[in-house]
DNA sequence: CACTCATTTCGTCATTTCCCGATGTGACGA
DNA sequence: TCGTCACATCGGGAAATGACGAAATGAGTG
């Protein structure tokens, strides 16, 4: 029991992805299932672009965001499916070393 | 729409308090819902003493685990009903920008 | 091909986080 | 009271993070 498994990677990228003012704030535009290209993103928070750049790549890692080419723009919206996974795993994560209700010390 | 609202700082403390691979291995040694005193789990994580204590009072503002004195001793344990509720807020939050299945601008 | 626009990657710096040892605080026992 | 044990807090140094401007990459246009 020297260095107990901290959690998956997946859930690991997504937690750290979340843990950033800036990336919450970037994430709250996609309110409504909208697509943004980086420079508006960049606009609409009052970054400057090579950060928004490098901030919307860690929400992508963490499995929030996805993007995609079109043209010379990329469009990135909300990943729904994997928040739902990773959520899922928090969650399973959280229950284990922490029952949610009551069970202080079950086994007997 | 300059700056959305980033989301509660509770649930902000909650997700600072996950975003650290050594707090997430102090999480690890809850599981079954048992209590440790700040030595124990220091020794178990091999980590010094007052790092555990700093740590530890991260997870607690974080609303993962509580504290209670016995003797000289101060033993903390999971907080499941907290947990559960920053879950929740997190998931409503993630539910908010990115709606789980379809509905891509739902509006009515 | 040369040019331009949108994005990404690189180099850098300020700030924050993480860990430690040393010191302070609270609780028990002699 | 004094001493000790367990924990918390303070001060500092190493490493990671977040921001920027500058340069490189990819896509479309003349």
């Amino acid at each position: 029991m020297t260095t107990p498994t901290p959690l998956d990677g997946l859930t690991q990228d997504f937690l750290k992805a979340l843990a950033s003012e800036t990336r919450q704030q970037i994430l709250m535009l996609f309110v409504g299932g909208q697509e943004f290209t980086v420079g508006e993103i960049a606009t609409a928070c009052g970054l400057g672009q090579s950060t928004t750049s490098e901030q919307l790549a860690i929400l992508r890692r963490g499995g929030l965001l996805t993007s995609a080419r079109d043209g010379k723009l990329v469009r990135y919206r909300a990943d729904p499916t994997t928040i739902s996974a990773r959520i899922a795993d928090l969650q399973s994560y959280l229950t284990l070393c922490c029952p949610p209700s009551s069970a202080p010390t079950p086994t007997a």
